[in-house]
DNA sequence: ACCTCCTTGGAGAGCGCTCTCCAAAGAGTC
DNA sequence: GACTCTTTGGAGAGCGCTCTCCAAGGAGGT
């Protein structure tokens, strides 16, 4: 084995002309004599050879890969059981793969594989990262920063950060959860919010419960879940214990709303009509659950997308400063609510 | 920006030493004097010191990370979707954080990303590929072969060839199906497959038609999906128009059995006390669904973690034959069948 | 005391590529 | 026809690291 492979060398013995016209010819840098340009092309075809990657990057400095951090705090690989990241990913490929740039990925959720990451930017094994992260606690941003590493992040960062982010008004989709609730005339509302060290899960609630209060209903009972269906199966349970009477219902995401669905069907309850729910991120679950769940979409993928753009961006022109891109969400209605 | 960082040479100016005495401290290769080790390590500590990627990937011919290349026929990102995926990477990331090893995300459903695949692998941007086909006229496989590639396969090769590769007894698993529903008494039983140009579909199904036959039922009919939820729904409704009879179902994969539960329910059919359903794969929504579903479960994760592994002993032992890994479907009753 | 063997540090040759200089040659200009 | 200006190919210096060789010194044997 250990593939040697043909060198720029070899291809320009062959060829008869320099090294570097050569790679002029690879790179299409300058201008090269079409003949020229032809023998060092036929040449090339007749040795197979491919431009060594390392040897590349060690003069130009740039790998072609970015960093796709998942700083999940579960226990590593069941973020992906969550749709969300599914999504994220996609996005991100998705743009990626216009522009030639391939994505590592690396999960992030103890401080050795965070330093892990840090070790590989710093190594310069990708040019950049690219950082979903839920908690706000996360110190992968600021260490990133330090290091110099161009990075930008899906959410907002816990302390404010002169570093480049998509995000969600969240407090917006949570307004448009309460509006829907009362526009059905619910009167009896509680929430099962998302884990309360994500930022997300704060907004989100606080759009929800503000919005309800500048309508009248000062008071919302919320129960707090990890969003998983799991969690918002015994959410519901609690809400339905401590409020029977309990007719609307915001999950902030669609798999804890599956789970919430769940138990007011097996308490016998109809949903809408006895109790309606909504939720949240508009994600895959949220079509399949029955009845199919209104819900709050975030365009993840987009936003995924745009992370990615906004990282390419800046590698393109290092001086840019950071930036920020909010995304709207949106009331998608179908039959829970 | 241009981050030049320090080299070698800068550490060991300072702890006046050699290159060579820093590289082999940093690598940990040879014996070095305790006394200069120390020296050296404060030298590197102060100036922060970490080793570049690129120069040192130019001569070892090691890059640490390997290809996770995904060939789905969709439209490239949507295949994030199917849960399946996720898991698989899940499995994946699992094993291969453990060795240091990190995988970047390909996806290959073109001409042109399967070139860059090849590419991309070929410019020795990674040490080896994972590659995840369902398609038996995949052509990458041969195509990496050819190309010296190191490379393991999640799933048998469309014709047989020198590659390493997992695999699920898929024949097996449906047989395992037959019985089940064989067990409830089901008389007039209908088959949903995945799509027939992928080999475990073709396999599930031949499974399950042979123990249906064994046990004298020579007819199955059987109505062709496409993997998704959708298509179930679809297929479903096909089987029940041909054989309103239809007292028990085989999908091919979770996501179908769902769409065909949902027909059901929606024909006013009781699951499984009218119509029994039997999925495959076991993922996340054969959880979610309502009967949550029996099913064939497929170790994704534990399957993704074993290819990972082939492929990094491989990596470490060039000289290997091809192995292949064949693991046991198993039956995983809940209250669909 | 001499010789051999083993341990350990340094020198330096690359790994394959890019890119800055230079030089040569051709194109204009007056 | 002598001059400058532009175009285009070649030479060669690195990029930062590993690793083979070599030499120096100390330990052990006789």
């Amino acid at each position: 084995m250990t593939k040697v492979g043909p060198t720029l060398e070899d291809v320009a013995r062959i060829a008869g002309v320099s090294r570097a016209t050569v790679s002029r010819v690879v790179n299409g840098t300058r201008n090269v004599d079409p003949n020229l340009q032809e023998t060092v092309r036929n040449a090339i075809e007749q040795t197979g050879y491919t431009p060594n990657h390392a040897a590349r990057s060690l003069v130009t400095r740039r790998t072609g890969t970015v960093a796709l951090v998942i700083s999940g705090a579960g226990g590593g690989s069941d973020v992906f059981v969550d749709p969300f990241f599914g999504r994220v990913t996609a996005g991100v490929v998705d743009f990626l793969r216009t522009r030639g740039v391939h994505p590592v990925l690396m999960l992030a959720d103890t401080d050795r594989t965070r330093a892990d990451v840090v070790e590989f930017l710093r190594q310069g094994s990708a040019d950049g990262a690219l950082l979903v992260t839920t908690h706000a606690a996360e110190s992968l941003p600021e260490r990133l920063l330090a290091a110099g590493v161009p990075t930008v992040l899906y959410a907002r960062p816990g302390r404010p950060l002169p570093v480049s982010y998509v995000d969600l008004d969240h407090q917006a989709g949570g307004r448009l959860a309460a509006a829907r609730l009362m526009e059905l005339g619910c009167t009896t509302v509680g929430a099962i919010s998302g884990p309360l060290d994500v930022l997300a899960s704060q907004d989100r609630l606080t759009g929800f419960r503000e919005a309800m209060a500048r309508n009248g209903f000062p008071y919302v009972p919320v129960v707090e879940g990890g969003f998983t269906a799991a969690s918002g199966h015994a959410a519901m349970g609690r809400l339905l214990v401590e409020h029977p009477e309990v007719d609307g219902v915001f999950a902030a995401n669609d798999l804890m709303a599956q789970g919430a669905v769940d138990v007011l069907l097996e308490h016998g309850l109809r949903v809408p009509q006895d109790v309606a729910v909504v939720g949240f991120d508009d994600s895959a679950p949220a079509l399949a659950c029955r009845p199919p769940l209104t819900t709050v979409r975030q365009p993840v993928e987009a936003m995924a997308a745009k992370m990615a753009e906004v990282l390419v961006t800046s590698l393109e022109d290092p001086e840019q400063r950071p930036t920020s891109v909010i995304f709207e969400p949106e009331l998608v209605i179908r039959a829970s609510a």
